[in-house]
DNA sequence: TTTATATTTCTAAAAATATAGAAATTAGGA
DNA sequence: TCCTAATTTCTATATTTTTAGAAATATAAA
């Protein structure tokens, strides 16, 4: 029997938002270059619509990804280090 | 823009068999324990059909992440180490 | 050869996810 | 203040995924 832990619950999470094309190239992006905002990873995808790249970006940060930054009406994201070191290191390759 | 390399798209079939909760602990489970088969680890788990846990082993197996070797009516999986190191060595923590 | 056990495939239903248009929100600049 | 740009939320639809029962397959043992 195994047990249902936060912890669990956690990877999940991370792993699921990995395992989508899109989110696996934005953190993609995101560990090549820092800094991004979401009209910048617009452009840098092919046809994602904002309020799908929106939803996008929410997973990625709602499981502790990506770390972001508000400057005015900008939200900048990037690959949070340690997170992607504890689950997915390949990001980082 | 970002390409969908056959690379790429191997990592999304990792994470995307890990980014399910019944998938993810079946992975934890051969990590602990090599070489369980079907129905041992139909015994760890809570309440999975058969033809289910079928599914899930073969989305692990076919992304590469166990291994298995066939005896008689029985499959016995392991996790491969290189590929949890590659892509999730949280796995073997 | 029959029987029992392990696993898979088929089929279908239920649940979850991805997608995007439109409207709303937020904040800076004219 | 008004306008524009960046991003999110709302809503709905399409697609994918999960699930499991039933039937099929495979192999070993009686």
């Amino acid at each position: 029997m195994v047990d249902d832990t936060a912890e669990l619950r956690q990877a999940v999470k991370v792993y699921k938002a990995l395992g989508e094309p899109t989110r696996l190239k934005i953190a993609l992006l995101l560990t090549e270059e820092r800094n991004l905002c979401c009209s910048d990873i617009m452009g840098k995808l092919e046809s994602v619509a904002g309020s799908t790249l929106s939803h996008h970006l929410k997973q990625l940060t709602d499981c502790g990804l990506l770390d972001l930054r508000k400057d005015g009406t900008y939200i900048y994201y990037s690959v949070n280090r340690e997170m992607a070191i504890k689950y997915a290191p390949y990001l980082l390759q």
